[in-house]
DNA sequence: AAATAGTTGACTATTTTAGTTGGTTAAGTA
DNA sequence: TACTTAACCAACTAAAATAGTCAACTATTT
């Protein structure tokens, strides 16, 4: 499981996608301008998208791309997985056993470590992030409306005292 | 948090380390020969390893490396911070109120959701994957013997039934 | 003094990332 | 039917990151 910018940009397109394609289709030029990424370089990302049956396009004026399923079933270990071509980082092919053992046995640690950081994100999906994210919100707002609350009663405190 | 074959490279060095320097230091020459990375490589990693504190250089011969302190103390997100330079992600610098409202939305949940991952992989220590493998083979071995217990169990089953 | 092994810096090749250009095809709309 | 929209496709290019090379230098041990 690798994690770069590529893998945070088909993330992100899929973030914007899941919260603007409730209602109608959404077009790569609206992400393009939204997201700040190069229109041909969303087509590629979106070509391999589309062949992992995580989104679909639609032709044609008013068409764009939607999810494929809900946003609650997309998880971000896919979504990178579709992306980046899976570059087997094994070396000694997965053979078992590979006559250099010390290089296996460190090799062997690290693809567990990798095989952890992607269970995890296989549980995080998008509707979860999209979620939390209004939750916070909520929190936040909430917070702000009592420091007002507060502010309030302390102006009004302060006119009472004159 | 960004997962490339480079923090690949320095974890699996590291693991290399942690294993091998428990009697006396570990050149990378060692290192490189065992985990095939080629040593100039290898320099230019343990120069940023060495910088962030997490390993000790000891020249001269019967010299090489060390861990600087624990196995249980060295994370993994540590260690891969230490080799790639932190690339901000931000595009909006930071600054709460871009004027690019719907980026910065998206931006922020990949932003948790970078936060997470960072968090998970700072629970994890060297220490811990190597403990974990070495619980695993030995499961594993009493697994085997286990089949073994009942080929033997069998096999005199079989003798008696005779 | 000689050998070992870290330290440093500049330089190069390869791969990946990101973007560009210029099309075609499908589906709506006038 | 003609026009427009937007997905789809492929080849090419620029820039960046990754990986490796080379050469000189320094500290330490034998």
């Amino acid at each position: 499981m690798r994690l770069t910018t590529k893998g945070r940009y088909a993330v992100t397109a899929m973030l914007d996608l899941a919260f603007h394609s409730q209602t109608k289709p959404v077009t790569l030029t609206e992400i393009a301008a939204r997201q700040t990424i190069s229109l041909s370089y969303l087509e590629q990302l979106f070509a391999r998208l589309r062949k992992a049956n995580m989104v679909k396009g639609i032709r044609g004026p008013g068409g764009g791309y939607t999810l494929s399923g809900s946003a609650d079933d997309i998880n971000i270990a896919d979504i990178i997985a579709a992306v980046d071509e899976p570059i087997d980082a094994t070396k000694c092919g997965g053979e078992a056993n590979c006559h250099n053992e010390k290089a296996c046995l460190t090799h062997d640690l690290w693809m567990g470590l990798s095989h952890q950081i992607k269970d995890y994100l296989k549980g995080i999906t998008l509707g979860q992030l999209i979620e939390n994210h209004r939750l916070q919100e909520t929190a936040k707002r909430q917070e702000e409306d009592t420091v007002k609350v507060i502010e309030i009663h302390r102006s009004s405190e302060l006119s009472s005292s004159l």
